[in-house]
DNA sequence: TTGTATGCGTTATCAT
DNA sequence: ATGATAACGCATACAA
């Protein structure tokens, strides 16, 4: 099982040149049915597997697929990886992992993993500073698959979710049981998912003719602090000036929130009502547990896969053959989990 | 810097042999200094950087490290990947990473993956059944670093930690804050990690003289919902059998146990003290928050990758060079996280 | 349809 | 110390 056995040895066993053996490899039509059997038995016979160091180095395309990924740890990214991983494994591909810190990372790291060679294409995900290099590097003929909610969608393929209709479904969950004042508070206003966000908010309030109230638009940071210190300054206010409902842009700043209600003797969410967006692996063990918009990561990473394995799939060997049809976007379904942040009761009936 | 420039072309901008670029490259100390810099300089301002591929077929190595890894959903392995990734980064090595599926994946599996031939070392977390074939593979002198705790370490280079310690250790605070009646819930007794966690209670409690009580020793397999059973039958007792203090092999054991307190509104840890193993992502956010002994899952990773650099690095082309010395295995320090579940008064962290 | 020969980019073994 | 040149294992253009 372990032994080197090359394209050679094959070659004598079976009494044939090697690039027959090679041809009946890449399933070459022009070969003799009874000679392709032959050799396909005794491959198989010695579990022979071709090089991939030699067959890169020959043919020029390997099967390594990049993945670009922000460290392990953060919320939403072992399950993206998941999907990739699942859908790699049944590929014939293989996955390079360049685990990027973004405090120390630049372009030049990018350029780096690229010159080596070892992979010639790329599934990047939230690739944040990056994402202007792998731009360019897609031009450039890049197979390349975005995972990426902090720029807008462009020519590169993309995998990701409708962040305006879901903020728009989150909103309207919230008019629909009843509540009228609504507050947002929005994530980093240079984050594509945040002016999204934002706007499905709004769009929800306009089809319930819901006149727009500044006060209710908060400015956070996607951090768990800026939740804290809005919440304490919202509640600072008087009684009759608050929500009765809080849509966060990310469950990290509810969990502020929900920091401040705890420590005050706020009640969630007969008090006040709460509902974030990620659905976050800690949001189900919250106290109480946080009503979130689901994004379904996993399928997102299995898709993205899927799309970049198709890309190569496509490739007839450099140049890329690109599809000139509009760029490849996917966007997955999101869903509002329920939870008890938002499910007690209605403040008051709905007409 | 897109361009693909090779070792050739360098050599004839030095206007030198690609065999004097290549030994600069190599830092073969039988090059003219002079010469030497002059190539150095080259290279750098044309930032090239050899072709992996071809290295790896000429040369035999290459820089790839293979991780063979449960899936990253699981408790510990993102933290775990994170560590590996870290040093990794900052080493002239990439990561290939394997993501295997126990419930599909069968030891032809790694042998597809060491036929390939990509990668020629590997660093295996958790590989459960794949141990026996790995230590076979160690033996005809694959480089390899196990993080494992289901298996007894053997002969392979190892990362852990001492978890009879480590349950010594817990069991022993346990005491100190006066407990006298502590059981211990067992994780699956075929796992090491197990035997050893219920070795160090048993050792703990013979210190202090306290006589063993076999009632308090409950079998559970390490998955919530054993956790769940066996409160439940503990609990359906007369309260004057129940133990002060339960010991969990595993947080989510404990998980189990917190659940059914909280239905049946016995206080913890008033009426009962609760500590697990693992610092599980979601123990500090449990109610109450959960004691537990942290695991350094990050530290694993980093060191694990650490140990197998160093072999490799030690290693002059095959055959490897093996050390005689007994065999390496380092134990990394626990800690225990001390949480409302075991005290009191203690704050409920902050999210 | 099949075999021969060349090249992929690098390292390593010879010479010089 | 440096330069030719032969591997490394495979794919492929070309010849047969």
């Amino acid at each position: 099982m372990g032994e080197k056995l090359t394209i050679q040895d094959i070659a004598r066993l079976a009494q044939v040149s090697k690039a027959t053996v090679s041809r009946v490899l890449n399933h070459n039509p022009s070969v003799d049915p009874a000679l392709r059997d032959r050799v396909t038995r005794i491959v198989r016979e010695h579990g022979f597997v071709p090089n991939v160091t030699a067959t890169g180095l020959a043919g020029g395309r390997n099967p390594l697929i990049g993945v670009l990924a922000p460290p392990l740890t953060w919320p939403g990214i072992p399950e993206i990886m998941r999907g990739v991983a699942q859908y790699i494994e049944d590929s014939i591909y293989e996955l390079v992992l360049y685990s990027i810190n973004f405090e120390r990372n630049h372009s030049d790291v990018l350029d780096r993993i690229l010159s080596l060679r070892l992979v010639s294409s790329l599934l990047a995900i939230l690739p944040g500073s990056l994402s202007p290099h792998l731009t360019n590097l897609y031009q450039t003929g890049l197979p390349l698959v975005l995972i990426d909610d902090q720029e807008a969608p462009g020519d590169i393929p993309w995998v990701g979710i409708d962040n305006a209709a879901s903020a728009y479904d989150a909103t309207r969950y919230l008019l629909e049981v009843g509540h009228r004042r609504i507050a947002h508070i929005v994530g980093p206003p240079t984050y594509y998912c945040s002016t999204q966000r934002l706007a499905g908010y709004r769009h929800a309030l306009q089809c319930y003719g819901i006149t727009h109230d500044p006060a209710f638009i908060l400015q956070g940071d996607f951090e768990i602090e800026s939740g804290r210190q809005i919440a304490a300054n919202l509640f600072d206010g008087d009684r009759a000036t608050w929500p009765s409902a809080i849509f966060a842009a990310n469950d990290q700043m509810a969990f502020g929130v929900l920091d401040v209600t705890t420590q005050r003797g706020i009640r969630v969410p007969e008090d006040i009502t709460l509902i974030g967006f990620d659905d976050h692996i800690l949001s189900g063990y919250m106290q109480p547990p946080l009503t979130t918009v689901h994004q379904p990561f996993t399928e997102m990473g299995f898709k993205a896969a899927e799309v970049l394995i198709d890309i190569l799939g496509a490739t007839k060997g450099p140049p890329l053959r690109r599809s000139t049809d509009h760029p490849l976007h996917i966007q997955l379904p999101t869903s509002i989990v329920v939870r008890a942040s938002s499910a007690a009761h209605s403040p008051s009936p709905a007409p």
